[in-house]
RNA sequence: GCCGACGUAGCUCAGUGGUAGAGCAGCGGUUUCGUAAACCGCUGGCCGGGAGUUCGAAUCUCCCCGUCGGCUCCA
């Protein structure tokens, strides 16, 4: 959800006239006005909604008359007149009317949306304001700029349809966005961050990389790894894994699918019914789920025998691939997919331990996330879902308290999330911040009291009676495709040098000089023998420029070009070409290379 | 799921009712070159799938699949 500054034109009270020194959301409220006016304009008896300013932007809702849509064409037909209505710097003209009399002109105007926002104002409000822009007319409680003038870097960038106050059982809407600026400088700053994320977009480089693909005939929201993508998972997988086996994890390995009992007990076909593939039905009528969760599976680990209290903590860990129906408008590339794997473990232990559990593992979290490059963090609390969850309110208490204990002292912002959580227990999400500023949910870290209960766990505790664990349920990388995808994006593609596919490309200036294609083989053979993995380009046909060049776009850390001078030369020197630092070049002794890459490596430099 | 746009060679795209095209990639040859693209040639397509309209469909209509931008959802 983006957070929207959301003009709820319901407040609409007291005018503040016009603003001397507007900030950038008057500006694209103001903005929002203008295309309004211009829509109306261009397309007569259009009726309109609600238009706040956002983050970055502003837009407007309307319905046009009959069957009429917005196109993209259009986007630029009203920039157009927006244009015009700009240089005519129409003042924006503030009016308080009595509600009944606002009432009667909306009702006059024909704009069935405005008559509805005031008949939903709380009955203590008498008075309204509009503002009058050229022709236009629009319940708001302002402020505005002084005039249109000031609203002269701007563009409208797409359109969408949008379901009327946000719910889907209301009419659909057409909503056209637009951004805003004071200049012409900062306008173009902004559409060259766009420029910027799109070059980073994880669907793109994925191709241009050969990383993966989202074959067709697999079905939407289904993936494969191609070899490049693959050796990168592979080694953020193992990482992690040796991360897990130092922290105290078991690892364990659980099936995909399952009868129905199971999802039946954790409640997951009550509560998550919509995010469950169909079941396949067998031959007696019994049905089997792909599983959208691992939970349940690990809970059956710890239910297969008698638990002492000398076992807790239990953690047990999986790269578990779990299945969602994921609704057709919402897959999108990695980051929502419909199959994906969760570095999943669930931690079971006593209510004394859970909350030393919780400050471990935080740390355990942040520090992880680390080491993969993400450094700039904040957290997010989840609470309750009223109406969507079970549990006594003791306990969602209690486990709200320890997570917010736990996240607390971090030195860390932290952001409540009223009802975000599950609807078996709160939850911690650690969000990032990328390389260009866009933040991440990864991590999240859930404190559940529910699903012991349903399934009657517990363990012999020191008195020789038994107890209820408590359970942590806990993704770092959240999914690993979709973690995968974020440090695409946040990388541009140049992953850090322990992660690329290909950390140096050695290119021999002659194919055909025995000295230097030893020469090449050679220096392979010694970093493969140092744990690197080099690369020889020796396409035949090739240029060494051709090659560079290739081993530029694909994005390869380092370059090492030998040609017969270097040969003839015999003084141990490389030439050494970093790509992540515009392709500088430096002399480098052989034994130097190898210590420097492997240096890198260990140290999993962010770059 | 909903609104809108889109789907042509491996990739990026041109082609709007009359014989399917370009660049790159791939393959074959020539070239052996010092840090971002050598040159010549060749191959490559059920125009996403199906049904319809038409003498004739990549092009028009409908259904399905998939992609993109939003909405809703993200439990």
């Amino acid at each position: 959800m983006p957070s929207e500054v959301v003009d709820d034109a319901a407040e609409a009270g007291l005018p503040i006239a016009t603003s001397d020194a507007p900030t950038l959301d008057v500006l694209r409220h103001s903005a929002a006005h203008l295309m309004a006016a211009a829509v109306t304009e261009l397309f007569p008896g259009a009726k309109y909604d609600v238009g706040p300013s956002i983050e970055d932007g502003f837009f407007y809702n309307f319905r046009l008359p009959g069957d009429a849509h917005f196109t993209e064409d259009d986007l630029g037909v009203i920039e157009e007149r927006m244009r015009l209505l700009s240089k005519r710097a129409l003042p924006y003209l503030p009016d308080v009317l009595p509600r009944a009399e606002a009432r009667a002109l909306f009702e006059q105007l024909d704009q069935p949306f405005k008559v509805a926002i005031i008949d939903r104002l709380d009955a203590g409000v008498d008075r309204v304001s509009v503002y009058r822009t050229g022709d236009f007319i629009d319940l708001c409680r302002g402020p505005h700029v002084a005039d249109s003038g000031v609203v002269h870097a701007f563009k409208l960038l797409r359109v969408a349809g949008v379901y009327w106050l946000g719910d889907e059982r209301n009419e659909q809407l057409q909503r056209v966005y637009g951004t805003a600026w004071f200049s012409d400088e900062e306008l173009d700053a902004y559409l060259h961050r766009l420029e910027e994320a799109r070059r980073r977009d994880h669907r793109r480089l994925g191709q241009e990389l050969d990383l993966f693909s989202f074959p067709e005939e697999l079905g939407s929201g289904l993936v494969v790894f191609h070899p490049n993508g693959g050796l990168i998972r592979t080694l953020m997988e193992d990482y992690s894994r040796e991360r897990h086996i130092a922290a105290g994890y078991e690892f364990v390995n659980t099936p995909h699918i399952t009868k129905e009992d199971l999802f039946q007990i954790s409640g997951h076909l009550d509560w998550f019914s919509e995010g469950v593939f169909p079941p396949l039905e067998l031959d007696e009528g019994q049905r089997y789920y792909l599983k959208p969760m691992n939970c349940p599976m690990h809970i059956l680990i710890f239910r297969s025998r008698m638990r002492s209290y000398r076992e807790l903590p239990l953690r047990l860990f999986e790269f578990g691939t779990v299945y969602r129906y994921e609704k057709s408008g919402v897959v999108h590339g990695l980051t929502r997919a419909r199959g994906f794997t969760q570095d999943d473990a669930h931690i079971f232990c006593s209510r004394e331990q859970m909350q030393g559990e919780l400050v471990s593992l935080l740390d355990f979290t942040l520090g992880l996330l680390r080491d993969y490059g993400l450094s700039d963090f904040y957290l997010e609390l989840s609470t309750k879902p009223e109406g969507k969850a079970v549990g006594t309110d003791k306990e969602w208490e209690e486990a709200t308290g320890a997570l917010r204990e736990a996240a607390s002292g971090r030195g860390l912002e932290l952001v409540l999330d009223p009802g975000g959580g599950t609807f078996y227990g709160p939850k911690i999400s650690v969000q990032a911040r990328d390389a260009i500023g866009r933040t991440w949910q990864i991590s999240t870290i859930q404190v559940d009291f529910q699903l012991p209960h349903r399934f009657g766990l517990e363990f012999v505790d020191p008195s020789g009676g038994t107890s209820r664990p408590i359970m942590i349920h806990r993704a770092l990388f959240g999914s690993i495709e979709r973690f995968f995808a974020i440090l695409v994006e946040h990388y541009a593609g140049a992953f850090p040098l322990w992660l690329a596919p290909v950390q140096c490309e050695l290119i021999p200036v002659q194919d055909d000089e025995p000295a230097v294609v030893a020469s090449i083989a050679d220096l392979a053979a010694r970093m493969r023998a140092a744990r690197l993995r080099p690369h020889v380009d020796d396409r035949p046909g090739e240029r060494m420029q051709a090659r560079v060049r290739t081993a530029e776009l694909h994005k390869v850390p380092y370059v090492v070009v030998i040609g017969k001078r270097d040969v003839e030369r015999n003084d141990g020197m490389l030439s050494l070409r970093d790509n992540r630092r515009g392709g500088a070049q430096q002399q480098v002794a052989v034994d130097d290379l190898i210590e420097r890459l492997t240096a890198e490596v260990r140290e999993r430099r962010p770059e």
